[in-house]
DNA sequence: ACCAAAACTCAAAGCGCTTTGAATGATACG
DNA sequence: CGTATCATTCAAAGCGCTTTGAGTTTTGGT
């Protein structure tokens, strides 16, 4: 059933039946009705194709992924952000569209879809301290929202972040103040932006309290499971070893948690995590005595906060970026404890 | 840059144009060069929306995503899938859309889908026992592929699934042969037909080695870190308890895993634990030696597969409804070991 | 009863593409 | 040199919707 037979259907012109649907104003709320029963019974949807033509909107967003060697695809925090940004999408009636992009043909990519019109904005993952996407869309003119900040572009552009320096600093400090000296940081694979942010918290937070700084107590690499778990392992077979660790991830935190049980030691008292969660739906954190101290910022609400940006942004492309920064919470569990005698001997 | 600007500045109509950038025979070679570098020069893309206009076809595929209160989309293996298959889907020049649905307005959301036009083809994911969504489908004449079966439903219909039953028949009997009386399984929702097949092979693995079925040993839940580790300890206070889990996910297991150690218990020794393993990206169980005893089965290859099964349904709808049982592989790891003497001696 | 204004309704154009059916030009053959 | 054949190219219709600009009917004031 198309508009022309709905229209012939009820002996009105498909201009009516039209405007009786959208809801203008002009069409007498006696066909209004009529039509949307008939509509109704009919089971009638305009055809999105179709629509999205004659208006020149999609209503559709836009999510590139980037696949390089490594799928962001399937990172969790990419999931639940999704998921969030879903939500504000289907309350306003926009579809998603996800799109993986190969490293090598980005530019490409991000060209085609503004010329292919099938987007009417973009979400940009992942981005690296000088992302080149940023410049990119601003010239294509397709609304953006970037999730997470490009620190040395200097261009104006929405983003919405989250606070990570902030939080890794206090993060480091709480962890100082408990009598840790030697702090490994697990950190996210630091061509991104936010685990650039996180190292400069964690350094902000050892300057803060006149700690040195040991090149060998930071890790950088892609936030698996098994990747915290090696992590930890390494900086653990050190002469000299951490007695606390920040972890990225909470799946990054449950590796290196492994990693310490496997030695025989046990967490929050011979060993000490702090763990960025994201609070995702899959691994919550969220015992009434959590299991992991954390530094809370559910990724989720990340997700809806950005979409309702976009949206805002794709409904009134004039108005000048927004930008949001996300303060994340600092919650005490289970994974963290004074630093062991002996290590707190050993540093005098 | 449209096609009709294109073929002015070329002197050609677009006729010629749309003909020689898609490749038709009836173009001269050299015309079809010319025209080619003009679009490469002017950074030309037709427009989707026209063309999935003029062809009736959107190049598109879409992924329901249920949303009760449990959100799938962010189930890590669902994400998986969806990688998998959207390699597939990108080689082949189609896009991919999320639609999340709220289980409330299943039925109108296919409808809608359908008669939108926004999707050439869907996949079906977490099929229940006797989904209605498949007769929908069906009968709505819109090309599908489930992920998994729909055990009740005898209308033919396109599936990929892996054989849980026997997966699960397997592990139990592997475990019982290890000298286990007492096998705890700790399995997904039991409305979903996969965790129904997995527990009736967790049965009929039992009944094969002359075991008796207690009911306090079997749990559903939604597949989280935290679901796996209550599990696990429920179990674990048992009278009884059990002295091995079989657990539906890597994720499941991590939790029980978790449980086990705050007993104080040593995984592979005193408590053996065999999880299905999706193959997870970031949550690889793939060492030398892999941490947990699995039934390992690679989702992302089940997304291909689907994704492959669609496009071709999608090519020839004609043709009859395919199916794919994939098959698990039980790779050994260090989570299982012989049952205790003392559970063993109890038993008799 | 008359006319301006308001309330409805409509035909037709247009969104950017594909595709049909026809026209043109070039080539070959008798 | 005329005609049949093939190779190119094109104008125009159509995909299903929105929207412009115009037409028709009602309403209300005088």
């Amino acid at each position: 059933m198309n508009l022309k037979e709905l229209a012939l259907s009820l002996g009105l012109s498909q201009t009516t039946v039209s405007r009786a649907l959208n809801g203008y104003p002009e069409v007498s709320e006696a066909t209004r009705t009529r039509v949307r029963q008939a509509a109704e019974q009919h089971n009638y949807r305009p055809n999105t194709r179709a629509k999205a033509l004659a208006t020149g909107r999609s209503l559709t967003i836009g999510h590139v992924i980037p696949v390089s060697t490594k799928h962001e695809m399937v990172n969790p925090v990419f999931a639940d952000f999704i998921a969030g940004a879903a939500e504000v999408y289907a309350d306003n009636g926009y579809d998603i569209t996800l799109s993986m992009v190969r490293d090598a043909d980005e530019a490409a990519a991000y060209r085609t879809l503004a010329a292919k019109g099938a987007v009417d904005g973009i979400i940009v993952h992942a981005p690296r301290t000088d992302d080149p996407r940023i410049a990119l869309l601003s010239e294509l003119n397709l609304p953006f929202v970037v999730h997470g900040r490009a620190s040395d572009v200097t261009l104006p552009y929405s983003w919405l972040d989250v606070n990570n320096r902030r939080g890794f600093q206090r993060a480091t400090e709480f962890l100082v103040d408990l009598g840790h000296h030697r702090i490994g940081l697990i950190n996210g694979l630091e061509h991104l932006d936010f685990a650039i942010r996180r190292r400069q918290g964690y350094l902000a937070g050892l300057s803060a309290r006149g700690l040195d700084v040991d090149p060998v107590l930071m890790t950088q690499g892609e936030m698996t499971e098994s990747y915290g778990r090696s992590a930890a392992r390494a900086q653990l077979d050190l002469a000299d070893p951490p007695t606390a660790f920040i972890a990225s991830s909470i799946i990054v935190a449950i590796g290196a948690r492994r990693a310490v049980e496997e030695r025989g030691l046990t967490l929050g008292r011979d060993v000490s995590i702090i763990a960025h969660d994201d609070d995702l739906s899959y691994f919550r954190n969220d015992e009434t005595v959590p299991l992991f101290t954390a530094l809370r910022s559910s990724v989720r609400e990340a997700g809806r906060r950005a979409a309702d940006m976009l949206l805002a942004q794709v409904a009134h492309p004039a108005v000048a970026p927004q930008r949001e920064l996300m303060e994340v919470d600092l919650m005490v569990g289970r994974s963290t404890g004074p630093a062991p005698l002996s290590a707190a001997r050993r540093q005098g």
